[in-house]
This record gives structure tokens, sequence and C-alpha cells, in this order.
DNA sequence: AACCAACTTGGTCAAACGTCCAACTGCGAC
DNA sequence: GTCGCAGTTGGACGTTTGACCAAGTTGGTT
């Protein structure tokens, strides 16, 4: 018998339901999936959770907590942007190539929270969206250039491009194809940049 | 007592469970859910799918046989490339604004695919790259252009970045960011064409 | 009219499901 | 020490699920 406190068995819950969920998808991740894979008796599941649903929902926030595009970029003195978006985008599906199963896991969650809790959806989209700016800063900081147009706008786009890059590279698992698409992107975006006036510049 | 042969059956049947998937989701879709919807006695579904894993492999294929991406662009004389493809992809966009059920059932029956049966969703895709194809080739003959890359790349390149669209546009439901990416996407595509010789020229 | 194959139907079955609970155990406060 | 509460557990409940079947019905063929 593991004594543990109600926040170390919620949060160990919640991993079993990613794993399972990940492995088998969310139709497979009962209430006595869930706990086998945790190795826990079934009670142990609602004394935590008040329901399934309960679980479920907690999932959402969980992995919105999580920060999924963080350290893309790697620095590199004198890239040009594309070059940069290209590296950032790539390191992104050598991340999707090595662990399918967890965007599968957010497809899956993300489909059910469409019908059953779409603000949730919303706000995880909200999350991606601002990680998406952030790197697109970062992107114009290493190659010393701004961008054309507002940061939220393309923000919105380069998530959208990502979902659809996750989604067809899962539906056709072809790598080669996938980074051809990239040097689009990287391509598309950076005809919206133009270089930054070094600092020495009066303002 | 209606008397009815197996197709028609099979096929009012598979109506059914897309209505119901659409609906509610394809957890809800359960044999008892769909007969309902079908106005069938219980029985009935078993007489015509061995199963239910059955049924959801049978609206894979039901899904791919019809054509998504249908007559997006209207022709229009003195166009440019960047207009033809904005209008076709705000042509798309208005199509997933009036139903966007159809395309969450698309998420939901993919994302089961992707675990139970890769090769459909493959398949599934295949179909869909090939409808993106076809429209950039009708565009650029309304444009009076050439793809300065090879049509198939460019092709999965927009298949990819309309799966991007959709997905994002159900989790955000904001249709002006979508307007507003759906222009940097025709802006990024039309930067690979460039404009035909007129036929009244040698070879 | 007799017949057969195709079709229809309601009921039944075991299994799996989410949920709940009463009894039990161990740890910390007093 | 002992008391109380947070944590633990296995079993049980009622429901829903996918699957199955034997009896009944219909329409066309002979």
């Amino acid at each position: 018998m593991r004594r543990l406190s109600f926040e170390e068995r919620r949060s160990e819950l919640l991993d079993a339901a990613v794993r399972v969920i990940g492995r088998e998808g969310l139709a497979a991740a009962t209430t006595r999936a869930i706990v086998a894979e945790a190795d826990m008796p079934l009670g142990a599941f609602h004394y935590v959770f008040a329901s399934r649903d309960d679980l479920i929902a907690a999932i959402v926030e969980h992995i919105t907590e999580q920060e999924r595009l963080a350290a893309w970029m790697d620095a590199d003195t004198d890239a040009t942007c594309a070059e940069v978006l290209t590296r950032g985008l790539d390191a992104y599906l050598r991340l999707l190539e090595s662990e399918p199963q967890r965007e599968m896991t957010l497809l899956d969650v993300a489909t059910h929270a469409m019908r059953h809790d779409p603000d949730a959806v919303q706000r995880q989209w909200a999350t991606y969206r601002a990680a998406a700016r952030a790197s697109l800063s970062y992107a114009a900081e290493l190659a010393g250039i701004t961008w054309t147009r507002p940061l939220d706008e393309l923000a919105w786009s380069l998530a959208s491009c990502l979902d659809g890059l996750t989604l067809s590279w899962l539906s056709t698992r072809d790598s080669d194809a996938a980074r051809r698409h990239i040097r689009l992107l990287a391509d598309a975006f950076a005809a919206y940049a133009t270089p930054v006036k070094e600092t020495t510049d009066a303002d």
C-alpha cells in the first residue's frame, strides 16, 4: 500500500491516462485501464476525480500547461531568416517523428473537447499560438530582422501551419514531403521579414 | 416493415452513422444510436455489418469516395493568381463555416483510423491531396500561369495547409483571423507562379 | 399453390463500463 | 496512548455495450 498525497495521486493518474490515450486512444482510456496503467486499485480513481469526464477535462488543462514549442531554434550567427525558420520547423518535425503518440493524444483530446468543452480548446490553442509568437520573436532576433506584418497575425498563421504539418505527417508519415513543405513554409514567412537597422544607428 | 436491399440498408446505415458522429462524436455512435437514427431495429445492424469496427472502416472509405474540394474556384477573367487562390480558399472556409460537423466527423474518423487502419488514412489523404492538385491546376488555368515547382509538391503543401486551416478554425472559430491567414497562404503559393506564354507564340 | 431464399425482428447473452460505498489502515495531533 | 482524519481498498450495483439467434415475414420462381 503506497500512501500518496491527493496531488501526487492525481498527478500520477493524469500521467497514466496520457500514456494510455497515446498508446490506444481516448476510447480505450477507461477508468480500469487508467488505474491499471498507474498500478492502483479501481477505487483510487474516484477518490481523486469526481468522474471520467472530470479526468478528461483535467487532461486538457494538464497538456495546455506544458510547453510544446520550447527551444526550437538553435542560435547560429549569420543565418538568414528562412534558414532559422527551416531549422526551427525541422526541430519540431523531429520531435513529432520521435513521439507521434504525443500529438495523437493531443488530437484525441482536442476533438473530444471541441464538442464537450469548446472554451478549453480555445484556451489550449491560445497558449499554442503564444508559443508560436515567441518563436517568431526569437527567430527575428537570431536573424536580425523585424516582421513587416503584425506579429499576432503571423503567429496565428504559423500555429495553423503547424497544425497542418502535424496532421498531414501523422496521416502520410512522409517525412521527405514534410521537409519539402517546411522549406516552402519558411520561405513564405521569410517574405514578411526585413533587415533591422544596426543599433549603432540613430533612432 | 420496410423491405430494403442489402446495399440500400447498408447505405442508409452509413449515412445515419455519419449524422450521429457529426452531431455527438464517434464515441457516442453506438450500434443502438445508429439504428435509432436510421429508424431500424437493432437486429438490422449485424445483418449488414459484421461488427461496429466493420462499420467504422466502411465510413472511412465512404467519406473518401466523396469529393470534398469540388468546385472551389469561380471562373473570373483578369484575376491574378493570388486572387484566384484567395477566392478558392474563401469558398472552402465558407463550406467549413456552414457545416463544421462534417469536418469534425472527418477528424474523428481519421484519428480513430490512425491507430486501427493507418493504410485507410493514407488512402484518404491521397485523394485529398489529389483534389488539391486538381484545384491548383485549375487555378493556374484561370490565372494564366504555370507553377515553378513540381505540382505534386505544391499539392502536398496545399493539402497540409488546408488541414491546418480546418483544425485551427475549428479550435478558435475566429473567421477573421482565418481570412487573414488565407491571404497569407494565397500570397505564399502565388510566389511559385509565373505567367505562361500566349499560345500564339512559337513552340 | 407451394416453395425457397432473402429479409426482418424482438429478445437474450455475457462482458465491460462508470460509479459508489462500507470497512480498513496508517499517520499526526493532542 | 488514543483519537480522528486522510488515505486506501476490494467488492458490488445498475446500465450500456456489441454481438447473436431463432422465429417470423415477404416477394419472386417454379
